[in-house]
DNA sequence: CTTGACTCTGGAGCTAACTCCAGGGTTTAA
DNA sequence: TTAAACCCTGGAGTTAGCTCCAGAGTCAAG
């Protein structure tokens, strides 16, 4: 019994990914087409298939390429893990996640506060609260 | 009456960005050493320094330097602009930033989703939920 | 007068995740 | 049989914002 194989392009088709971005992954060592054909083209499993949906959906989920690696191997040995190690991996991405959101949120208040000052009508910027507050504020 | 000149490493140290930062500004034109000495060391005014005081303000509250630059511009020739246009660049960056957080918080909930499932415990991974999720979810 | 701190230029390297290209070989459909 | 569409490798380019380097000149203190 002959198992599917699809040639690289198939396989960019059924994730969405680019060719270049599947030959990308491969050289990362994310994924490794099974075998080769005879001309020397990738070709890769059901298995390889799977590999790269999930590799796509942590991406999805906000997972680094190099996090990403480190699911595959806990994927792909999940005897050898715990669910405690899974879940440490996801407690860190959310930690980051929230840091990146508190920050950004800080900024938006504080250029909001200029935004909300400006009158923003059609007079000569001269007297702009919003230019007059980047040459005399906190720097942070 | 002499004014006051400050030679590279004083404006570094007086606003806290390094040497090759200033320079790098130079280089990108968004400030201008004032003078050279004879010697072709760069002399920076106090003019100079408001304006590298103003980027490092801007970029504090999430300017790109593209952005910054054009911010210059208007900082520079106020007379020529009006507060609408300053306005319209803040408006801007505040949709930016919302965009941005409004991402980030959807990508959060759906991990945390993933992490509050699991149970975290100290058995094999084998049944993990979260890698289970990362098999079988739908790709965004 | 020498040592160490400072400055100059031009260019390379860094991160992340691709993206594109040249210059070839292969497969397939008409 | 030939043209289109596919595939290969290796390497360069992209974005943003620096950061570091070599190799050379300059300045200040002792």
């Amino acid at each position: 019994m002959k198992t599917k194989h699809y040639n690289i392009g198939q396989l960019a088709s059924l994730t969405g990914l680019t060719v270049d971005t599947v030959r990308f992954y491969e050289n990362k060592g994310l994924v490794q087409a099974s075998q080769r054909s005879d001309a020397g083209y990738r070709l890769f499993s059901a298995d390889d298939l799977a590999r790269l949906q999930f590799i796509k959906r942590a991406k999805a989920v906000g997972f680094t390429l190099d996090e990403i690696s480190e699911l595959l191997e806990l994927r792909l040995h999940p005897d050898d893990h715990t669910c405690e190690e899974v879940k440490q991996v996801t407690a860190r991405k959310v930690r980051e996640l929230d840091a990146k959101i508190a920050e950004l949120e800080k900024i938006r208040m504080s250029l909001k506060t200029l935004h909300t000052a400006c009158c923003g009508g059609p007079e000569s910027a001269e007297h702009c609260s919003i230019l007059q507050a980047l040459d005399s504020m906190e720097a942070s």
